[in-house]
DNA sequence: CTGAAAGCGCTAACAA
DNA sequence: TTGTTAGCGCTTTCAG
């Protein structure tokens, strides 16, 4: 004759009651399994429905040591690249039964070893990360046994995490030397935050295209985005470096520079070249049209996820594995190639 | 001399044997509760420190009927107006100790409703939803009494949850007034999902704007975007409606509508002057820049997120409280206004 | 101040 | 085929 304190929650003791079973056989209708009579079960649905019977996740997790959940840590999700990849590791999820926590880092590490911890509290059942830093593990040392992550974007130095990247090193320096071929000598390479991989690779890539060249590198790199200023484009970018081309990291340089450039009076692919690595949404429909990189922004996620899902079944194998997903320089017209008319 | 199963679990038990304290001992150093000397508490907080403990969230929201979680549900991750509203809410859920379980519905009802049942079952303590659907309450006869609901973006008709909206119907009046004003005379408003509130009110502002000229609307609402073609525009905004002026309703449109303008050899702005409804990165930096109206996007999330939380906090009063952000009619040059160079 | 015991909602053993 | 009994990791009575 026990009551349920809160009378807005049904439970499976409920609904056996109900229905004249036991818990258990009320149970094994919930989860589909052999063995129950397939006219008790029925009842067994028809009460539940009739009652809004919804089971509770968390005393499930509970009991079999699993989520069901999985847990994505971004930098910031302000950035289209980030966004999409938000939005395929959340379908895949969906797909196969799990739920996204997500979470943001802000870039900092600090923030995201917090995050990870507050996952690893809602015992999730895998991780998707693009890490704050990739210089230094920040993560392995906390992370419990049997946590199954997959990095993406970034690996994480001297971690052994699973990685979905890009050539980097090798599409920036493609990137360059398309500027090179159009006869620019004083390619300026604007970038942010030199301790990310994704950052010193692209940067390192530019350095051997313009060496290739025998030209000296005229490299711009900001420890932080907050620093990239009109004022400090005017002074680094063309007063010190009298930049007759420019190629920016990413996108948040892009952005960044574009409105800089504006400020100070230089017109974008007019006055002075430009190359954005990371595509966006209306890089075509400027004017000029802006030449960039694309990464794949979809499939970074979807390739994440993927291979959590795969890793998390024990269907990838135990070694590491890397996903390599490959990029296109998409000519348009601030480089200084002809207009196209071409759809991107 | 029981042994965990998994020992890579380190439980509060755990802890409390190598403490040499009693289990609830344990709980009451973790919790902060008082009544523990601070001696004790402090050994114990060694231990776990020691053991690296981290606390069962499961477990404890199962206990305390609560998860401490937030769910959330958008349509469209990709859409910027989304993304940063995703992150305000997650940015707010984090300065309340709460994560945030992202759900995407794709604007799919059925999804939405599956989606959110996953989330009651996840026990989530309230729930942001940008819904998928206005006309018909999709959401109320599922939820379980007492959970909190902010809804944003849109009402949902005949539910009585809190919303966080802008005034549609006369932002879209002022901007079709805008174009009023220039002289243009055959304004198309260009639409998709009618039935969604956002698009049904705006159309009927547009529709305020013209009756009060004396003029025709002239309204192309397309029943999903993906209907939204070149070939449409082409048949539809110029053929038959003559169209010597346009407002796009959304984000989607305007970017749908950019791109078939120019396929079908329309400038933006220059052969056919321009109003978007939602503003977005870069609008400023296209040529001719774009005129738009912009909502605060963060704004959005946050005050939705905060409407919350207080609302769970049970600081909000019971009523129903509606948030109306205020927008604001960005002048760049598309509509025909002459250039400035003001900062955006 | 501290501890033993009960129980959150569910599922895995082990009977019956 | 069904039911009974434990117990997941934690917190909450209620005694010491």
């Amino acid at each position: 004759m026990r009551r349920p304190k809160d009378l807005n929650t049904i439970t499976l003791a409920d609904v056996a009651r109900e229905a004249g079973v036991s818990l258990k056989t009320a149970s094994r209708a919930l989860n589909d399994e052999p063995y129950v009579k397939e006219k008790t079960a029925a009842k067994v649905r028809e009460v539940m429905k009739r009652l809004g019977y919804r089971p509770n996740e968390l005393a499930r997790g509970l009991k079999a040591r699993k989520s069901v959940a999985i847990g994505m840590i971004v930098p910031n999700l302000s950035d289209p690249f980030t966004a999409n990849a938000v939005k395929a590791v959340q379908e895949i999820a969906r797909t196969n039964g799990h739920i996204v926590i997500l979470a943001s880092s802000g870039g900092d590490a600090e923030i995201e070893r917090a995050e990870i911890l507050s996952l690893i509290g809602r015992q999730i059942d895998g991780l998707v990360l693009a890490p704050a830093e990739s210089r230094r593990d920040n993560v392995s040392d906390i992370l419990p046994p049997g946590l199954h992550v997959v990095t993406y974007d970034q690996p994480i130095h001297g971690a052994e995490f699973d990685c979905v990247t890009i050539p980097n090193r090798r599409s920036a320096k493609e990137a360059t030397q398309h500027l090179l071929d159009h006869g620019y000598k004083r390619i300026v390479a604007i970038g942010a935050r030199p301790s990310l991989y994704t950052c010193s690779e692209r940067i390192a890539g530019y350095r051997e295209a313009m060496k290739r060249a025998g030209l000296d590198s005229r490299t711009a790199v900001v420890e932080h985005e907050s620093l990239l200023t009109p004022q400090w484009l005017s002074d680094v970018v063309f007063d010190d470096h009298k930049a007759d081309a420019i190629i920016c990291m990413n996108w948040v340089c892009t952005m960044l520079t574009l409105r800089g450039l504006r400020q100070i009076g230089r017109r974008v692919g007019v006055d002075v070249p430009f190359l954005s690595f990371d595509d966006f949404d209306l890089a075509d429909m400027m004017s000029p049209s802006l030449t960039a990189v694309r990464q794949p922004v979809e499939a970074f996620g979807a390739e994440a996820a993927n291979l959590l899902f795969k890793k998390m079944k024990g269907e990838a194998g135990n070694e590491r594995r890397s996903v390599i997903l490959s990029t296109e320089l998409v000519l348009r017209e601030s480089c200084g190639c002809p207009h196209s008319s071409s759809t991107a």
